[in-house]
DNA sequence: AAGCCGGGGAG
DNA sequence: CTCCCAGGCTT
């Protein structure tokens, strides 16, 4: 193993945090895990990730459930693509009776591409791939003192070989958690902490000075600002909403509010709240109007609260509701 | 290669 | 406000 391997195995055994997912060598929890880690940092994921396999403890479990159930017990994680996929993925596992246990039929999963292959292969079955994340990326980028642009293929096919390159073969899994964990902990996308890095010794952008710079990202988003007016329309205590049933449309299969455009005969009451929301690069401010109509419009529906406990709600039906009761509760 | 998909926390 | 997060799919 690399001198870099070494010194990053021995500080990841002696400071890692002890999470839900490494006490365990499962490979499905190991891949629900690297799913739903998946552009999602760690905080936002532990209160979901015992819940769901609470729920789904084994691939045939998810299998057998509704698509409704699984989209619920993932409402609010965000990238609901991959609810959807993890449920392929569960009934193709099922279906074939085992986990696949080689890279390849890993990677052929739904919803899983190089990382989650790798870390799952690396993980569960301590087969020797290196993961490339954005934390690997970031820590490549400084150890090499690479200027390269993360966002292009061949720097990332580089940084790849380069972390292959320090991989300790011995134990694949804990040499690429402990990757990740220096990126998480120390090795900060705005501020490292090279104080306090078991790898600094080896690392060129500290000797250069050019830590901060690193890595290099070219591309850049803009955001749209959008406003939206959502309906409140309550009827012996449900409230009249729909569902995007259109699965090109974002926010595929979840209940929403009435939006004001929707509803033209409905005869608008008072504001009762107003809330902010960002999904990508839409930046949304909606308002929210009690309203009432005279007869249930065609492709809605009256859920209790009982029903909305149960069914995929959207973040933003959540928050709308949210910002009613704390408007309610100041007045 | 570029665009898109959620949501939240940090600075 | 901007940036980024244990990325993957589609075009």
């Amino acid at each position: 193993m690399s001198e870099i391997g070494r010194d990053l195995v021995a500080w990841y055994r002696a400071a890692h945090r002890d999470l839900p997912w490494r006490r365990t060598r499962d490979p499905w929890r190991i891949l629900v895990a690297e799913i739903m880690l998946q552009q999602t940092r760690v905080q936002a994921v532990l209160p979901y990730y015992e819940r769901f396999l609470a729920r789904f403890p084994t691939p045939a479990a998810l299998a057998e459930a509704s698509p409704q159930e699984a989209l619920a017990h993932w409402a609010g994680l965000g990238y609901y693509g991959r609810a959807r996929h993890l449920q392929k993925a569960a009934r193709r596992i099922s279906a074939a009776g085992a986990f696949p246990a080689d890279f390849d039929a890993i990677r052929g999963l739904p919803g899983v591409g190089d990382y989650t292959a790798a870390a799952v292969a690396s993980i569960a079955f301590g087969l020797p791939y290196p993961v490339v994340d954005g934390n690997v990326l970031r820590v490549v980028a400084r150890i090499s003192n690479d200027p390269g642009d993360i966002a292009s293929a061949s720097t990332r096919k580089r940084f790849a070989t380069v972390a292959g390159s320090w991989l300790d073969v011995s134990d694949p899994g804990t040499f690429n958690q402990a990757l990740m964990e220096l990126g998480a902990t120390v090795c900060l996308p705005r501020e490292p902490n090279c104080l306090l890095c078991p790898v600094a010794a080896h690392c060129a952008a500290r000797a250069a000075g050019t830590q901060q710079e690193l890595p290099v990202k070219l591309r850049r988003a803009r955001a749209e600002r959008l406003e939206h007016t959502l309906l409140r329309i309550e009827r012996n205590g449900a409230l009249l909403m729909w569902q995007q049933n259109d699965p090109a449309q974002r926010m595929y299969g979840f209940w929403e509010l009435p939006y004001r455009e929707q509803l033209p005969a409905a005869r608008p009451g008072r504001l009762v709240g107003e809330f902010r929301h960002t999904i990508t690069h839409h930046h949304y401010r909606f308002r929210v109007m009690t309203a009432t109509v005279r007869e249930t419009p065609e492709g809605f529906r009256w859920l209790t609260p009982e029903e909305r406990q149960i069914l995929p709600v959207s973040t933003i039906a959540r928050k709308a509701l949210g910002a009613v009761r704390r408007t309610a509760a100041r007045s």
